[in-house]
DNA sequence: TTGTATGCGTTATCAA
DNA sequence: TTGATAACGCATACAA
């Protein structure tokens, strides 16, 4: 700014004025002061007018697998919310790993004003590498954190994803969980509704699968067919999973759905074009993102975080032919 | 920090000292800091921080359409390589709306260190938004901007592709094209592939999908089947309105590939999962990414940006079971 | 181990 | 219409 100002002969609080495009200033100078700005190629330092300028506000997002479509249309819902507030977003990507977790909330804790995320380190850890910073977490029970959270509603997913289930006849149904540090609500949930309708399941029907991609549902559903062969439904923990356990079940000579139904979690536009179309427990993602927004908004002005219904979406049973 | 410094009894330095975790410090004082820290909920400008040391790298990343697949694959490959060199990114999705994409030219601008992404605008319009920050345009032309950018050999692709078809045996191949801004560079590939095969296509029979999804595909191929009955082969833009072009011709009772080949191009995951699986132009998605970040490295650092086939990506012919 | 002085690049205030 | 001066909040060099 300084070369500027001393290339077109004015004063930097001049320069300051043609950039910003203040009034009070001769439209010669204004064009002399550019086209310095023009020849110097200078432009103006953020930091320097955000210490100057209140109000820019920037938030972190950290997701676990871009590649997982349920994650863009969440994000797509941060966006779509920030944007109408101003603020900006930090994406950042951890591919599931613990480690780049923490390497994220470090560098976020120092460069925006709040993180919201799907976390896998515990509270404790989060904590240390928070440094103060307002935190939404996603995806975490309301009991297991004490930051602020949204997330969905496993049980009453699963009431009705069961339920469907065992009206059409099942009663030995399987299921593939992901593979998360917390034992997973959809897992409890799972269990307790199958126990609710008296079914002969436990833990022993129930499969991790290590990645949550089609991949990993189609490595899981093999081991669950090798342990449990009578198995007549599967749930998947999210949607990839359930297609990737179609996909085994038909590869291992199974029709889907007379001989094995599949019932799937997040209601994904692939659970649609799918053959056949995935019976879904769906999942309004995008608002679930606008919410995540709206969490992080109360944090900052101090309001109370959203917390029961209005923090937990309930998932909605879609049936298409799978189950 | 001031506050902090009085109730910790010690000077503002000190203060510095303590919540960088400098050496130098008595541990005594520094718990006493960090007390007071915890106490006001102090957290260090990131401005000021900015301000002074120097090196943090914020850039930006526009996109259309998060929810199209094919750009959170791309963001997975431009995040993956700002991590590495210690970048941040601003993700903005512009949801294909011009207007919303020069908001977000603007606000970038001020606060981000370069942009990168699917812009519609034109040069003029985006020179004007940019203020003299560096930009890499993805997927436009090498002779369409005066700006550095990345993209897709749509002639390389688009000879396999036909050739294949033509090698089948079509002749009467139609074209679902993308609403683009630009005349589409797979739409002029097309019609110069169909030409040096001596195909009997024009423009006729190319029909425009002005959603780039599977229901804008289904929506162009009825329009495409009502126009030209006699089409045994279709190119789709991309992947999604390939899948929508398979699901409208099967609807109307048309048998994939046996009545009607379809070919794609991207080469999502989705391809795979579809039925028939689709034969697709597929492209490294996430090179693409990581390329644009390296552009954006050349920018900066005043290096000769890439251009020719090193900025060009040639998408491999992936056959599978439509076409 | 701690404090003082200085500067980072910008804008706001006020005087010229 | 312009310029001088004082913040903004922090870190670095140097002195104590």
């Amino acid at each position: 700014m300084h070369d500027v100002a001393e290339l077109a002969g004015v004063s930097r609080q001049t320069v300051s004025r043609a950039v910003n495009d203040k009034g009070e200033i001769d439209p010669g100078t204004k064009a002399r002061v550019l086209e310095a700005v023009r020849t110097l190629d200078y432009r103006p330092s953020r930091f320097a007018r955000g210490l100057v300028r209140k109000g820019t506000v920037t938030a972190g997002l950290v997701i676990p697998d871009l590649m997982n479509p349920f994650y863009p249309e969440v994000a797509a819902g941060v966006l779509e919310a920030a944007e109408e507030r101003g603020w900006q977003v930090v994406v950042w990507d951890t591919r599931t790993d613990g480690a780049r977790e923490r390497e994220a909330l470090t560098v976020l804790s120092h460069q925006v004003d709040a993180v919201m995320g799907y976390l896998r380190n515990d509270d404790e850890v989060l904590g240390r590498y928070l440094g103060g910073m307002p935190l939404v977490l996603l995806e975490r029970g309301p009991e297991q954190t004490r930051f602020a959270a949204v997330g969905v509603d496993a049980d009453a997913g699963l009431e009705q994803g069961i339920a469907h289930l065992v009206r059409a006849g099942h009663r030995r149904i399987g299921m593939l969980d992901g593979d998360r540090p917390v034992p997973g609500a959809r897992r409890t949930a799972f269990l307790a509704e199958a126990r609710r309708h008296g079914l002969p399941v436990d833990d022993s029907w129930i499969v991790m699968s290590d990645q949550h991609s089609v991949a990993g549902g189609e490595v899981a559903m093999d081991r669950l067919l090798d342990a449990r062969p009578q198995v007549t439904a599967v749930f998947g923990f999210n949607d990839l999973i359930a297609v990737g356990a179609m996909r085994a079940a038909r590869r291992r000579g199974r029709r889907v759905p007379e001989d094995l139904a599949v019932l799937g979690f997040d209601g994904l536009a692939l659970s649609e074009l799918v053959e056949p179309a995935l019976t879904t427990l769906h999942l309004d993602k995008r608002r679930l993102g606008r919410l995540a927004v709206e969490q992080v908004a109360r944090l900052r002005s101090g309001e109370e975080p959203l917390t029961g219904p209005d923090a937990w979406l309930v998932p909605e049973l879609v049936v298409r032919a799978s189950a």
